[in-house]
DNA sequence: CACCAGGATAAACGGCCGTTCAGGACCTGG
DNA sequence: CCAGGTCCTGAACGGCCGTTTATCCTGGTG
């Protein structure tokens, strides 16, 4: 049933066109608001070949997602064989044709369908990899959960992405732009300059983030912003 | 289909029943999957009514932005008359009828409506206000770029809502829980330890940390991750 | 040639949608 | 008693939706 993704020379089959049609739509008006007949309009073919290719709208949303996870992965590879780094959506930047999947990731993120769950597991996973290579070459601290603290850093990377409108609005950044154009990455440094000031010198002191680690407890009933 | 939400009484009117249901099945099934006879069934009356009393469904949503918005901004004010913490969401947990908005909150922050971004500005400008006065009293780090931080750290605190579903599978913490019951603390704890520990010794050695943000000048074009 | 498998389409169907319409119940003041 | 408002409803309308049906076109195979 599935064909080969990864030759990706075929993109004008009918087929290819609508999947593709149907990533930016659905990333353009969101899922339900994507409306079969206009994605066989942006694939310049008629509404019921859609569903003759890929059985039903939820299929092909399901087909998306496969298409933009399968994407990810096979970049995530190249990526790590050219040495990696720690945005773990590089991979997307650049890519020809990766700024539609990115975009789409954000749409669809909330959401949270099967495969883009299995797809962010798979993510965790990954940047626990390169933490720990990190904390290996003495650039990154050593943490007391190296996999929360992986979840955590991904999460808010994609949080990032999800409100990528605001993102715009507060910062002036885009984080679905390609990065490889220098107007575009400045933009980006009013979102990267801040991170990386806190990644490196933190936000607290370290005596009192303790405090607060150890107000967590449910004994003592201090939660972070309580009386 | 009466259902009885918490309180019991429903001595409100049913221009703020059918607003509450709103909220509640605008964050359940999202915007567009949340029909005018939802609303209806959930609190009680019948369709027509919805639009008599807000003029169209469209008008109901930005009813329910300005209702949670206007809640927040009050709730803010009552926790910092009692003394502010860091969390910009502590306001809305643990408050009676909170957690929908919370939830509504999570699940419209990615569309972007007038409303809730003018109450996204209201609170990082808040934000910077709090990350000033900490750095005053000594326990939080100065920023070359406060203003910008604050949007930073509310953008990841929000998107960590927004992926509360993520953030709950990959961690077992439940962002839009009631954090006084001590179990639910608890287990947000796999979320907020890592943040902790990330705030209070950051993340990476700071000589590397200024390196990379060298390397968000144009010129020097290595980005994270490149081919 | 006949044949037919499959890509592609126009037309149409049933269903749910937001919304309108025409009133019914119920109070309040005369 | 009636008049007039307010709150509320059942029925219905037009429209867009995802999908089905029936049909055409095209090219490869015997």
């Amino acid at each position: 049933m599935a064909e080969a993704v990864a030759g990706g020379q075929d993109d004008r089959t009918a087929k290819a066109r609508i999947r593709d049609s149907a990533i930016t739509t659905f990333a353009t008006h969101g899922v339900d608001g994507a409306s079969v007949r206009l994605i066989a309009e942006g694939a310049g073919v008629s509404p019921p070949l859609v569903i003759h290719h890929f059985g039903s709208k939820e299929a092909l949303r399901r087909a998306c997602d496969v298409h933009v996870a399968a994407v990810i992965r096979e970049q995530k590879r190249a990526v790590i064989a050219a040495g990696a780094g720690l945005d773990p959506l590089a991979a997307l930047r650049g890519v020809a044709g990766g700024l539609p999947l990115l975009r789409y990731l954000a749409r669809t993120l909330a959401d949270g369908t099967e495969e883009v769950a299995a797809l962010l597991d798979d993510l965790v996973a990954d940047a626990e990899g390169y933490l720990a290579e990190g904390v290996e070459a003495g650039v990154l601290k050593p943490s007391a959960y190296p996999r929360q603290r992986a979840a955590v850093l991904l999460l808010w990377s994609l949080g990032a992405l999800v409100l990528n409108e605001h993102v715009g609005r507060l910062l002036g950044a885009d984080l679905t732009a390609d990065l490889s154009a220098p107007e575009a990455l400045a933009a980006a440094g009013a979102y990267f300059g801040p991170v990386l000031e806190l990644f490196g010198q933190g936000l607290m002191d370290e005596g009192y983030a303790e405090r607060l680690r150890e107000g967590l407890d449910p004994d003592s009933a201090a939660g972070p912003g309580r009386r």
